[in-house]
DNA sequence: AACAACCACAACCGCGAGTTA
DNA sequence: ATAACTCGCGGTTGTGGTTGT
């Protein structure tokens, strides 16, 4: 190789600036498929025009699927301030004492509030209060390590502060949530449509922090690792009905924010859908060989059931399938705007069992929802 | 209504560290 | 031993949205 560092993509070849979501959906379609072990490689082999760098850092701080969305709670912002206090900018080892949020976006809140939100603070406050400040601003402040920092994140929740152990415990009780997922997901007739009514909402409110030594925060990041595709949220994309744009999905806790995709997408972004549904079917179909006295790992299979629950909710939110209030696993309603322009009643709840195809198939869209379904 | 200023945050860039051949 | 390569981190920029005039 010549002098200097070698750029670390050909920028010509490369696509650049905000992402589309059909790029989204390739990259994490290939991830599911296929992990990353090389980022480099990742784009062309996943047909992305985007350098592998881009492609990282797209996952990592957007679609992994742990990436709890949304503003950050007053918790979590107290959390950070403190742990700047004790790491400074290293903004990736405070993320990894933050579950969910990303050095990045930390790094935002830090640089648009929080930073901001102090100097305005000390300013104002003469420096008799400043130490008063310090202690009150952080609870449990009696020790200034943040490794056994603790709070909960939600608001509506009490706190609670658990060990390594217990933690693992916990994660043991998600396993007997996944353990009904898997019953649910034995019935292929329900497998490919409706999911919210297994009770992930459990999962994902009972948000936990938890106090570690730096080993067994090591150990928690493998564990959170194996188990975070059960504590995912359903992605950066779901569907809002009351979106009065047709054939626009939103990013979820992102109102504002509309990213729409057009049903006119092209072939491949379609078969693309259909190809990853049909690797999810047959992850079911390996779950379903496995006997039910035999549960060689109980882990690897929930992060595999997980990984497929995921998808297919996945799927059902990018095709607008949404299930109706009642959480009926039987029954789903379409969006109105699909179901405006299918000629269907938006209140009309289709009976799974039953469900035929509409003659009025309008475009490759339909044509694939349909299927799909 | 139009424009400017500001804000938030996703994405990019360059560097250092670790790994591999 | 070292050049080449890859990854991850922290700083910075660009862009779209919001607010104020």
């Amino acid at each position: 190789m010549g002098k200097g560092r070698a750029p670390c993509c050909d920028k010509n070849q490369v696509k650049r600036g905000p992402w589309s979501p059909a790029e989204d959906l390739k990259l994490i379609a290939f991830i599911q498929k296929n992990g990353h072990e090389n980022w480099r490689a990742l784009p062309k082999q996943a047909g992305l025009l985007r350098c592998g760098k881009s492609c990282r850092l797209r996952w990592i701080n957007y679609l992994r699927p742990d990436v709890k969305r949304g503003n950050f709670t007053k918790e979590e912002e107290e959390a950070i301030i403190k742990l700047h206090k004790d790491f400074g900018n290293k903004w990736s080892k405070i993320a990894s004492c933050l579950p969910g949020r990303t050095d990045n976006e930390i790094k935002n809140v830090w640089n648009t509030h929080l930073k901001k939100r102090l100097s305005v603070k000390k300013s104002s406050e003469s420096s008799a209060d400043e130490s008063k400040l310090e202690s009150s601003s952080i609870t449990s402040s009696s020790s200034s390590s943040s490794e056994s920092f603790f709070s909960n994140i939600n608001d509506e929740q009490p706190t609670q502060l658990v060990t390594m152990n217990e933690k693992i415990e916990l994660d043991s009780e998600k396993k007997v949530s996944n353990e009904i997922i898997i019953s649910i997901t034995e019935n292929p007739k329900e497998s490919s449509t409706s999911f919210s009514f297994v009770d992930e909402s459990n999962i994902l409110n009972s948000s936990l922090i938890v106090a570690f030594t730096p080993e067994q925060q090591q150990q928690q990041q493998q564990q959170q690792q194996l188990c975070s595709p059960l504590l995912t949220s359903l992605g950066p994309y779901d569907v809002n009905n009351n979106n009065s744009n047709n054939n626009a999905l939103q990013e979820v806790d992102k109102p504002n924010n509309l990213i729409e995709i057009p049903w006119d997408s092209d072939d491949d972004f379609w078969k693309l859908i259909a190809d990853n549904f049909e690797s999810m079917q047959s992850n079911e179909i390996q779950l379903e060989e496995v006997p039910a006295n035999q549960t060689p790992n109980l882990v690897e299979e929930s992060v595999q059931v997980g990984e497929t629950m995921k998808w297919s909710h996945e799927f059902d939110n990018e095709f607008g399938i949404v299930e109706t209030k009642e959480c009926n696993k039987d029954q789903l309603s379409l969006p109105k705007n699909y179901a405006g322009e299918l000629g269907v009643d938006p209140q009309t709840t289709f009976d799974l069992d039953a469900m035929e195809r509409p003659e009025s198939e309008l475009d490759l869209g339909y044509i694939q929802l349909w299927l799909l379904a």
